[in-house]
DNA sequence: GTAAAATGCCGAACAGTGTTCAGTTTTTTA
DNA sequence: TAAAAAACTGAACACTGTTCGGCATTTTAC
C-alpha cells in the first residue's frame, strides 16, 4: 500500500499544520492586520525565513486559513437536521450561517473580504459539497417538490438570493452593527421565513 | 457675517481636500492596501511627514474618505423617485445601494470592512438622513400607508432586514462574485421584490 | 515696520512589515 | 561513511506609519 508517512513526511506536515493554527489564532485574536509572518514564527519557534520552506508566502498561509474556515462553516451548515421541511430547513441553514459569522467574526471577514484570488464560479455550484452546494441542494429540493415557485429562475440565482439574504445578515453584524447590540435572531428568522414563504405562496 | 475664511484657511482647506482626492483615488485604483502616506505624498508634492499637519495620522484620512464615500452612496439613493409607490420605492432604493457598490467597488468595501470605530447605532437611525434614515423613512411610509404588515416589528428591524439583503448582493458582487459575471439585476430585482410582496401581503 | 510667535513643511530616523539569499546545520539517500 | 538534499538561520533590502528637530514662511502683536 505504501500509505505510511516518513518521518520526514510526519514532520513536515506538523509543521505545516502549527504555522496554520499560529496563523488562525493571530487573525482570530486581532484580524488580519494582526497576522505577520514574524508573529507566526516566534509562537513556532522558528526564524521568519524558514516559513518559506512550507509556504510560498503570507498570502498562500491566508488562502490556506481560509480553506479551512470555509470547512468550518460548511460543518456549521450541516448541522441542520436534513429532514426538516425544505423551508425550515431552508431557514434554518440560514441562521447556521449567521451564527458561523458571529463566533468567528474575523475568520468570516477574512474569508469573504480576501477579493484577490476569487474563484471564476461560486464554489460547487453544480456539486452538493461545499457550503453553497448544500444551500442550492435545499432549494432544488424545494423546487422538485414543487414547494417553490421561482418562476423563470431555476435553483442557482435562487440560491444566490438566499445567500446574499443571509450573508449581509452576517457582515453586517460583525461591521457596521458590531458595536450595537439587538436581538438579531428573532428579525432574521422573520426575515428569512418571509422570504422562503415568498418562494413557497407564489 | 464674518462668513469669508482666510487666506490661510482656504489654502489649509484646499490641501486637505488634495489628500481625500488623492486618497480616494489610490483607494479606488487599488483598494485599501495601495493606500500609503508616502503615495498620497508624492501625488501632492509633499513631504509624508507633511501630511501630518492636515490629519492625525492614516485612520483618519480613510476616515474622512469613508464620510465622502458614504455621501455618495445617500446620493445614489436620493436619485429614486419619492414618489413611487413604497413598495417599488423599497426595490429601487436596493438596486440602487447595489448599484453603488458594483460602481465604487473599493470604496464600498472599504466603508464597511472598518470594523474599528463603527458607531454604537446605525447611522441616523431617528434621522431621515443619511442612507439608512431614507430607508427606514420609506419603510415607515408603508407602514402607514398600511401597506406592509410587519407584525410585531416596527420600522426599525424591517429597515435592517432590508439593508441586510441589498447589503449582502452588494458584498458578493464585488468578493466572492467578483470573477463570476451573471446578469444579476434581473435576479436582485425578483428577490427584492419577492420579499417586498411578502412584507405587502401579510 | 519690526519682533515674536505660530504655522507649514522637510530630512532623517525608528520600529515594524514581507521577502530573498548566502551560509550553516541537520537529515536523508546511496 | 560520503554525498546530496532538506531544514533552518541571520542579515539584508525595500517597503510601511509615525515622530522629532530644524528650517522657512506666514501670521500676529506692538
Amino acid at each position: 500500500m505504501m500509505s505510511e508517512l516518513s518521518p520526514k513526511e510526519r514532520r513536515s506536515r506538523r509543521t505545516r499544520q502549527a504555522i496554520l493554527i499560529a496563523a488562525r489564532d493571530l487573525i482570530a485574536q486581532g484580524g488580519y492586520e494582526a497576522l505577520s509572518m514574524r508573529k507566526i514564527a516566534r509562537r513556532i519557534d522558528y526564524s521568519p525565513a524558514g516559513l518559506y520552506e512550507y509556504f510560498d508566502n503570507k498570502d498562500q498561509i491566508v488562502a490556506a486559513v481560509c480553506r479551512q474556515a470555509d470547512g468550518l462553516l460548511e460543518r456549521y451548515m450541516r448541522r441542520v437536521d436534513p429532514n426538516l421541511p425544505v423551508q425550515e430547513r431552508l431557514v434554518e441553514l440560514g441562521l447556521a450561517y449567521v451564527r458561523f459569522a458571529e463566533k468567528n467574526p474575523e475568520l468570516f471577514l477574512i474569508l469573504f473580504t480576501r477579493t484577490d484570488q476569487a474563484p471564476s464560479e461560486p464554489s460547487s455550484s453544480r456539486e452538493t459539497s461545499g457550503s453553497f452546494g448544500l444551500l442550492m441542494a435545499t432549494v432544488q429540493d424545494g423546487i422538485d417538490q414543487g414547494v417553490f415557485h421561482t418562476g423563470q429562475f431555476d435553483a442557482f440565482p435562487v440560491s444566490y438570493a438566499c445567500w446574499a439574504f443571509v450573508h449581509g445578515m452576517a457582515m453586517l453584524r460583525i461591521t457596521a452593527l458590531k458595536n450595537f447590540e439587538a436581538p438579531y435572531q428573532p428579525v432574521n428568522r422573520w426575515a428569512l421565513e418571509t422570504f422562503v414563504n415568498g418562494l413557497a405562496g407564489d
